[in-house]
DNA sequence: GGGCCGACAAAACCCATGTTATGACATTTA
DNA sequence: TAAATGTCATAACATGGGTTTTGTCGGCCC
């Protein structure tokens, strides 16, 4: 992926949050990032460490985990593309979660020191992330509530319902039928299910007609049964939020 | 309350985070704080509202929570004095949760206009909120992993332990005999459990030594053992994140 | 081709936590 | 003072989801 590519995406990242100047625009274009490749499951960044450099992500999913110290996994965050997957190294020095490659992934890698420069010249790209920021925290809250109070039915279905979501805005896919490159032990740990209960809730909504499955391949057949199911309702998400 | 106090918590608030020069302390000093006292349970912000104001809690307890549909409720943060309870609000228009008061609360109260300019003006108090928001989705995160995958037990115990740390720095309280403000469904509500069985397992922690209770006031007993049965590490607390 | 491994599937069993109910206090309100 | 209300306590019972196990399938390596 050449460099202009890159910009551009970055570019579409800030526009979609805030609208661009002229000489925000060339600052960005002038950001140097690199462009790198790693593989499925490889580690971006372990709990306890300092990075030097912050991530975005141009193609593939990543995902925060937090281990507790008898080595069970919580999924707290799904990255994809389009999204900066280290705000919080911006400004804290040090993680307190790991995060980790789903799929083959294609970053662009830029040092943090230059971008807190970019941002303070650059206010408008700072609101951005901002934005940007407050909205995981907003996704996190959700999960919460998924998590703490709605049963594996609906917590599952929540979960395909946000991806669906966030696929198409972020990939233009179909939201309809999209690849989930999740195993069902993935999944489970992102809802804090086991993965054979995650397989028993699957099976049941593909039994009832909501959802259609062709290996990892999920389809929403019925969406307001999936939607309903789920309780879902995209405020959270902060789709339409932009600033002027 | 006078004005003065006021910016003196406000200040000390940001000095926690960032050092400030002697221009910052000014524009802080000349931000219009309103002091405000509200009773407990008052709502603060409804989900779906568009706030005004910005609100930084001078004294007393208050918690974001969300609701499902059907009327069950997470509470997914605890929110103490000297904390910005509405940083959200600084750039997105709409808000995805509650917040309420849990206790009789003294605000002080800044219109969001206002701040935004105090942070365009004075980058450094920008980036102890920065810090704010990425600590409070740090808390997020360790909720998450405290929800999703621990047993009742250990849930409790860590709750209990965040408290304690917190309340120490928020108000240089006695960290380890606190008063705990909150009704077991409220406990609950914040680990996704029944009050029936926040009961039981406040009474197991009891008889096992690990805590003591008399009314509201909890007493931890053992903080090692806590402490382990928490599995707590404070990390993700990120204390000692100061900028220079 | 054969062996290995990861993911999915599904059955049997069980327990941590939910549900429902009821009583005892303490606090507030009339 | 009485009534109403909120909170805590505790018991009996129910169940959603965990645990364990065993099997199948497809992909990959030698």
């Amino acid at each position: 992926m050449d460099i202009s590519t890159v910009t551009e995406k970055v570019l579409r990242k800030f526009e979609s949050r805030m609208a661009m100047g002229a000489d925000d625009r060339a600052q960005i274009a002038a950001l140097p990032f690199k462009v790198r490749t790693i593989d499925a499951s490889t580690y971006m960044l372990r709990e306890g460490q300092r990075p030097t450099r912050c991530t975005f992500i141009l193609d593939g999913l990543a995902y925060r985990q937090k281990l507790t110290p008898n080595g069970e996994r919580e999924i707290v965050s799904i990255l994809m593309p389009g999204e900066f997957v280290d705000l919080q190294n911006l400004f804290l020095d040090e993680s307190d979660h790991d995060i980790q490659a789903l799929t083959r992934l294609t970053l662009a890698e830029v040092p943090i020191a230059a971008l807190r420069l970019f941002i303070e010249a650059c206010p408008a790209a700072g609101q951005a992330l901002w934005i940007d920021a407050l909205v995981e925290s907003s996704i996190h809250r959700e999960w919460l509530l998924n998590v703490g109070r709605r049963n594996a039915r609906s917590r599952l279905a929540h979960l395909l319902c946000e991806f669906s979501v966030r696929f198409q805005k972020s990939t233009l896919a179909d939201a309809m039928a999209y690849e989930l490159p999740m195993t069902q032990e993935q999944l489970g740990d992102a809802l804090g299910l086991t993965p054979v209960h995650v397989n028993r809730v699957l099976k049941s909504l593909e039994t009832d007609g909501l959802i259609a499955r062709k290996k990892r391949q999920v389809s929403v057949i019925d969406w307001p049964r999936l939607r309903d199911a789920a309780e879902f309702n995209e405020r959270y998400l902060h789709l339409g939020q932009i600033r002027r």
